[in-house]
DNA sequence: CGTAGAAGAGAGAGCGCTTCCGCTCCTATA
DNA sequence: TATAGGAGCGGAAGCGCTCTCTCTTCTACG
C-alpha cells in the first residue's frame, strides 16, 4: 500500500489496460466494454481511487464554480444562519444551476476582512454574486473581475439585479393608508443598507403625498431591534394606528412590543413588514408585506453570470408584490 | 485580440518575460523584483487575465473544497429558503473554513435526482457534509466517498454527528410537566426524518414515566403544519393544557392556531417548540424551545473532515439547552 | 581588482486527467 | 474467401499552472 493517494495510472497499471482505456471505462464513455468497465471499476473500488476534482477539470475544460460571496456586519456569523435572506438566494442560484454542472461555492467574511476575501474571490472565480457587500466592495471586486453582479446593491459600472424597495414601500404605506390609517409609524433598517435606504425613500415619498407626519424610528435589521424602536415608538405617540417595517424580522418583534401592551393587531394598530420571509409568517398574527422575488432575483443574476451577458450598466428591476395577511387584515385566513 | 481566454503564456509573453516569472509576479513570491511585479500586473490587467483556479490546483497540490450536500424533501426548492436550518449549518461551516484555503460547495437536490446528485458528489468530493440525507442514500455515498458525515441522520458506517433529540423531546416535556400542565399534547414531525423520529422517542419516554396520556399528531416540519395539528387537537381535547411540538416552525403555526381560538399561552396552554430557530423568537409570544448547537455540530463535522480522523463509527452526541421564554413562562423577558 | 554571495530570471519537468488519432482485430456482407 | 466497417484499446499530446534547478548578473567586501 503505498501512502500517496492513488491515480488513474495506478489503476491503469493494475487493471492491465492505458490510462485511455481506464479513464474511458469510468466516465462510462463509448469505446470500452463492459468487461474492462467492469475490472476498471473493480480495480478502482479495491485502490481506492478517486479522479482528481482539479486534473479532470483542467484536462476537460469543462467544471466551472459560481461563487457567492456575503459581508456579514453582525459581529456574530450566526447572523447568517439566523437570516432567511440568504437560504433564499442560495435556493434560487442552485436553481439556475441545476443541470449544469457549474457548482456553487459560498463564502462569508465579516466586515474586517472583507477586502482579503474580495481579492481572493476575484482572483480566481469565474463569476460571482455579491450579496450585502458595500458599493465599494463591489466596485474592486468588479475592478478585478468584471464577471459578477451584485444583488440589490447599487456600485457604479457593476452589474445590478435589484428589487423596487421604494416602490415597495410606497405600496405597503399606502395600503396601511388605505385601510384607515392615519398616524403610521415607521421602523426603519441602518442605513448603511441600500435596500433600507430605498424603503426609507418609499415612506418619504408616501407621507409627503399623503400630507402624513414623519413617526420614524431606526434600528438594526434584527427582532430585537424592531421590538425596541416599536416600543419606543408606542410610548412617544401613543396614538400610532398603523405601523410600517422595513424588514419582516424586525415587524415580528414589532408585534411583540404591540400586543405586549394590550393593542389589538390590527384593530388598534395595523403592521405591515417587508420581505415575505419565513419571519411574516410566524409572526402572531401573520404579518402582511411586502414580497421581493428574492430566489427568481438571485435565479437571474446567476444565469446573466453563466450566458456571460452582462452589459456594464446592466440592471433589473424586479416587481414586489403587496401580500395581505391578518397583521392588516383580521378577516385574512390563516 | 484572441477569442480564447489569456492565459498565463500570454501574459508572460506580452511581457516579454518567461511564464516563471510572470507567476512569481502575480503570486507576490520572493524572487521577482518589484519593478517586473508592476510590468506582469499591468500586462495581465491590459489583457484581462484570470488564472485558471483548476490549473492552479493541479499544479500546486492545494486547494480543495467540502462539499454540503441538501436533499429536500419538499416539492418546492424555496422551502430551504424558507428553513432555518440550511443557514446555520453552512454558518458553521464557514466558521470552520475561514483561515484555511478550502473552499465550501452547495449541492441541493429533490429526492428524485438524490441518487444522481450523491452520485456526482461522491465522485468528486475531498469530502462532504451530509444534511437530510437517508440513511440509504448516506450508505450509498459512503460506499463510494468514505470521507464523509452525516448530519443528524443515522447511516450504517456512516460516520455522524447528532444531537441528542431524544434527551431534547424529554427535557422539553419534563419543562412543561413541571411548571404543571397535565394534559399534554404533541405534534410530531414527519417519520422519514430522523430527528423527528427521536423526538417521538423522547416524548413517549416522558409521557410513560409521568404517567400521562398521549395525545399526539403528526404534520409536515411547517408552520402550516403546525397550525393545522394544533387546531385538530385543541377540538379534540379541549382540556389540552400544554403542547409539545417537534419543530419551531410547526410551534409558530400552533401558537397561532391556539390564540386564534382565543386561548391564552402560556396560562391557558403552555407550548414549547424545538430547535431555538429563528421561528421561536418570531413568534408571538416568543417560544420556549430546545436549542440545538446545530452551528457548533456543522463546524465539528467539518473540521472532522479537515483532519481526516473519521474513525468507522464515529459518533458525537452534541448536547442541547432548554431555552425558557414566554410561551411557558409569562415573566420571561423579551 | 578578484571573488563570494545574493537576487532575479529562464528552462523545463511535471500535477492527474481527458481526448484525438491511429492501430488491431473481429464480425457481417458480397 | 476477400473486404469494408466498427468496436475496443493504446499512444501521446496537451490543459494552464507551479516550482525546482540552473544560469546570469549585480553588489559588496577583502
Amino acid at each position: 500500500m503505498h501512502h500517496r493517494k492513488p491515480t488513474i495510472e495506478d489503476v491503469a497499471r493494475e487493471a492491465g489496460v492505458s490510462r485511455a482505456t481506464a479513464s474511458r471505462a469510468m466516465n462510462n464513455m463509448p469505446g470500452s466494454s463492459a468487461r474492462t468497465r467492469a475490472l476498471v471499476a473493480q480495480v478502482a473500488q479495491t485502490l481506492g481511487y478517486r479522479p482528481d476534482p482539479a486534473a479532470r477539470a483542467l484536462a476537460s475544460g469543462r467544471q466551472m464554480a459560481i461563487d457567492l460571496v456575503v459581508i456579514n456586519y453582525e459581529p456574530d456569523l450566526v447572523w447568517i444562519g439566523g437570516h432567511p435572506y440568504f437560504g433564499r438566494v442560495i435556493a434560487g442560484m442552485t436553481t439556475a444551476l441545476a443541470g449544469t454542472d457549474v457548482q456553487l461555492r459560498i463564502h462569508v467574511a465579516s466586515l474586517d476582512k472583507a477586502g482579503e476575501l474580495i481579492d481572493a474571490v476575484a482572483r480566481t472565480t469565474a463569476g460571482a454574486v455579491l450579496v450585502n457587500v458595500t458599493s465599494d466592495l463591489a466596485v474592486r471586486f468588479w475592478r478585478q473581475c468584471p464577471h459578477v453582479v451584485s444583488l440589490n446593491t447599487p456600485a457604479p459600472m457593476v452589474p445590478l439585479v435589484a428589487s423596487d424597495n421604494t416602490g415597495g414601500a410606497y405600496t405597503a404605506l399606502a395600503h396601511l393608508h388605505r385601510i384607515g390609517a392615519r398616524r403610521i409609524a415607521a421602523i426603519h433598517g441602518p442605513s448603511i443598507n441600500a435596500c433600507a435606504t430605498s424603503r426609507r425613500h418609499g415612506h418619504r415619498d408616501l407621507i409627503e403625498d399623503a400630507g402624513m407626519p414623519d413617526l420614524s424610528a431606526n434600528g438594526a435589521f434584527t427582532r430585537e431591534g424592531g421590538y425596541r424602536a416599536a416600543a419606543r415608538l408606542l410610548e412617544q405617540h401613543p396614538d400610532i394606528d398603523g405601523m410600517f417595517v422595513a424588514s419582516d424580522l424586525m415587524a415580528a418583534g414589532a408585534v411583540q412590543a404591540i400586543t405586549a401592551i394590550g393593542r389589538k393587531i390590527p384593530d388598534d394598530v395595523a403592521v405591515i413588514g417587508f420581505d415575505d420571509s419565513i419571519a411574516a409568517t410566524c409572526a402572531n398574527p401573520p404579518l402582511s408585506t411586502i414580497a421581493l422575488p428574492v430566489e427568481e432575483m438571485a435565479a437571474t443574476a446567476t444565469r446573466a453570470l453563466l450566458d456571460g451577458d452582462l452589459a456594464p450598466t446592466w440592471l433589473s428591476n424586479f416587481p414586489v408584490r403587496l401580500i395581505t395577511r391578518q397583521s392588516t387584515d383580521a378577516a385574512a385566513l390563516c
